[in-house]
DNA sequence: AAAGATAGTGATTGGCCACTAACTTAGATT
DNA sequence: AATCTAAGTTAGTGGCCAATCACTATCTTT
């Protein structure tokens, strides 16, 4: 029962995701994060600074493993084949959901707290993407037009799964016969 | 200042969508809504049943009017032509983050109320969504790989927007010579 | 075994917020 | 001018929630 901050930190972080992934900042109490790790709400609080100090934290997490995926499904491959493989490992990966929405929660977080007046989270996030976007780049093989497109349909997964339609829906067909064109999904 | 209860219903989703786009569903209060309207926070609940249905409301018009856009950029065009017209639109239309910002509260709104068990809002959500799918793919010419690469890009802008990436940053060079594969974006 | 450090809890608080109930005002109709 | 109706307000309530404080339990070191 009993472990070290750090590995607190760690569950903590884990159960942020879920917590956070299901009801975005707001709509999530630290005491919902806190009865999912097992430990006291406000031992949360010395664990992090504050609510913000968890959410940003779980964001750079979510990030971070959307790579290692990547990194693992395409390890020793490169050009169309890695595209291929990261494509169909993101399908896996968005399957269970809680990746996705984290994702999702900190892109509308960000511009909230942009508004807000603070851009730290912001600054944070475009960093982290920017590089998942650059090693993603890298792998493929230097295109630029062929990452940017790697990710825009990426970004259409997100909302049709979001948006929760199956995929036998016909709002899927059009990533059917999508090799022929060289864009690496499905 | 005093107008019909359908006069009121219609400023209160125009106040709605500012205020939803900013703070999310949980972030924003009903008073902040009132208060942009310029009217007391439980007359709101004459207008509308609750919360829930003031936010239901301002994402159905959401995507409406995004079709409306969409109408008016591509009127009397069709294939290539039509779909850099919406597209063109459409950067425009985030510009001014409103409209971009509601709809990715609405797409995190929806998973959110799934895991709560009511699916209502992501019923009507998905059907308003299929409904411009199909119009946009109507006018650029029946093609639904190509209205599938469309709304793809789409996503994206809309990612990189609500992260603040300005439109000089790297992020966005995929896009420039993007006409020459025949996307209709930029 | 004593002492110091680190992990963890219970009780509380001040503030916000969705929603209700009861009342008031403005405009049209007779 | 009186009346009816629809627009709008003031006051209040119960519930939730982030953060703090003061405290306890467990491990480690000497």
């Amino acid at each position: 029962m009993r472990m070290s901050a750090e590995e607190r930190r760690e569950s903590v972080i884990r159960a942020a995701m879920i917590e956070f992934a299901r009801g975005g900042y707001r709509g999530t109490s630290t005491e919902a994060i806190a009865r999912r790790v097992g430990v006291s709400q406000p031992y949360l609080f010395r664990l992090f600074p504050g609510k913000q100090a968890i959410f940003t934290a779980a964001a750079e997490r979510c990030i971070e493993e959307t790579w290692r995926v990547f990194d693992e499904a395409s390890e020793g491959l490169t050009g169309e084949a890695a595209a291929e493989a990261m494509s169909e490992a993101y399908m896996g990966l968005v399957e269970d959901r809680e990746q996705l929405m984290m994702q999702m929660q900190l892109y509308v977080s960000v511009f909230a707290s942009r508004v807000a007046g603070e851009d730290e989270i912001g600054e944070a996030a475009r960093q982290s993407w920017e590089r998942l976007f650059e090693r993603v780049r890298e792998r493929i093989g230097g295109d630029v037009n062929g990452t940017t497109e790697f990710f825009a349909y990426g970004m259409l997964i997100n909302t049709l799964v979001a948006l929760g339609f199956p995929r036998e829906h016909r709002i899927w067909d059009g990533f059917d016969k999508h090799g022929e064109q060289g864009d690496g999904v499905e």
